[in-house]
DNA sequence: ATATTAATTGAACGTTCATTCAATATATTT
DNA sequence: AAATATATTGAATGAACGTTCAATTAATAT
């Protein structure tokens, strides 16, 4: 008996309010006072719910690692298609998936994670998984002879690795046709990688 | 007449001081009190060298952007050897030049490069100065026959991007193995790039 | 010595911070 | 309606923050 917990429903509003806050403002500059003010609660009720702000912060974290893992949504079937790969790749060099989630806020807690290690495993899991997802991929696509990578997990590592190196870089670029351009140079080596030939066009069997 | 200024050396005094508080206890822990204690000296003097934490901040920053330009020692003279060359990608795929400054700061100021521009600028300068200087020894070796590099400036750019492409994962691997036998991996293919054998074994000519 | 310039101190400011705790409000049960 | 569990408030805490300003100390000139 006793009132209706609202527990997970509150503390989910209050890690989105906390992540729209740090994204306008920076991670350092928010506070639980300004996230309660946002929400028009009081800022104990947010302590209630996540004792620390280490806490909170450590949630928001799982949140956004979590969005970046959307970047796989196509594939929970056992048959990937060429299309399925190439899919894919066009997503890892577009833009599309900064919309997943803040860069600024995603290179904070990655900056964190130097210092904390418990961040460091949550960023060391993501990174694999993403890894992971991508070689799994291409694996399927060998069986099916759509393509013949001798080792697809260290194509896929390589292939981040581009993704990474890229985004490390432009990030910092704000000429938007340099910007562009470096990254479909960088997309046109991940498919030669792979060996696959880039966006719809279809292809015969390697094997 | 009257007092000689001992600004110029207090300043540097401060910021090296400031980074090394911030290096241990990570920078958005280290105020200026700290730092201050640190030295024995009186907070308010800082403010008055440096005006604003915020001021203070953009010189920290620049020291460690121009550490990092320390990569670059040897190359002054207009003759670049492969020996310059070999050591230089030597440098960049190993650890030693974690050692001229601190990763967690570097990124934790990378981030921080999202929202405010001036960092930005910075960033964009050192990393556009780093591709610049390996370009440049590309091709002086290319002239000299070393190397036979279509265009130096893509090469450089694209090992860069492996560079902090694989460091960006790496600095999450907490496995030495794993991590020193990816980096070698990436190193190689460097190498195999501008077309020069690893380290110090001779090569002939290529043009 | 005296004037001058810069280094340095020390006290105080108002603000914001995360967190505490007791009190109150609101549902949902028996 | 009484009991109970949870939601929510509100006031208060002490600590730390960046910054200010006037006062003092110390060195270098004439």
């Amino acid at each position: 008996m006793g009132r209706k917990s609202l527990k997970e429903t509150r503390r989910l509003e209050i890690i989105k309010v906390f992540y729209q806050v740090a994204k306008k403002e920076g991670y350092e500059n928010t506070s639980i006072a300004k996230i309660a003010k946002v929400m028009d609660i009081n800022p104990s009720l947010i302590i209630h719910y996540f004792e620390t702000k280490e806490g909170l912060t450590y949630e928001l974290i799982d949140h956004i690692l979590d969005r970046y893992l959307l970047i796989y949504t196509v594939k929970n079937k056992e048959k990937a298609t060429l299309s399925d790969l190439q899919s894919t790749i066009e997503m890892l060099f577009s833009k599309k998936w900064n919309l997943l989630f803040d860069d600024g806020l995603f290179y904070t807690f990655y900056a964190l994670a130097f210092r904390e290690k418990k961040i460091k495993q949550k960023y060391k899991f993501i990174l694999d998984a993403l890894r992971n997802g991508l070689a799994l991929l291409i694996e399927q696509c060998n069986m099916q002879c759509i393509t013949n990578v001798d080792d697809p997990k260290v194509a896929a590592d390589f292939i981040f690795v581009m993704v990474d190196g890229a985004y490390f870089y432009l990030s910092m670029e704000n000429d938007k046709k340099a910007y562009s351009e470096r990254l479909a140079y960088y997309k046109q080596k991940a498919y030669e990688l792979i060996g696959i030939p880039p966006t719809k066009a279809l292809s015969d069997p390697v094997c």
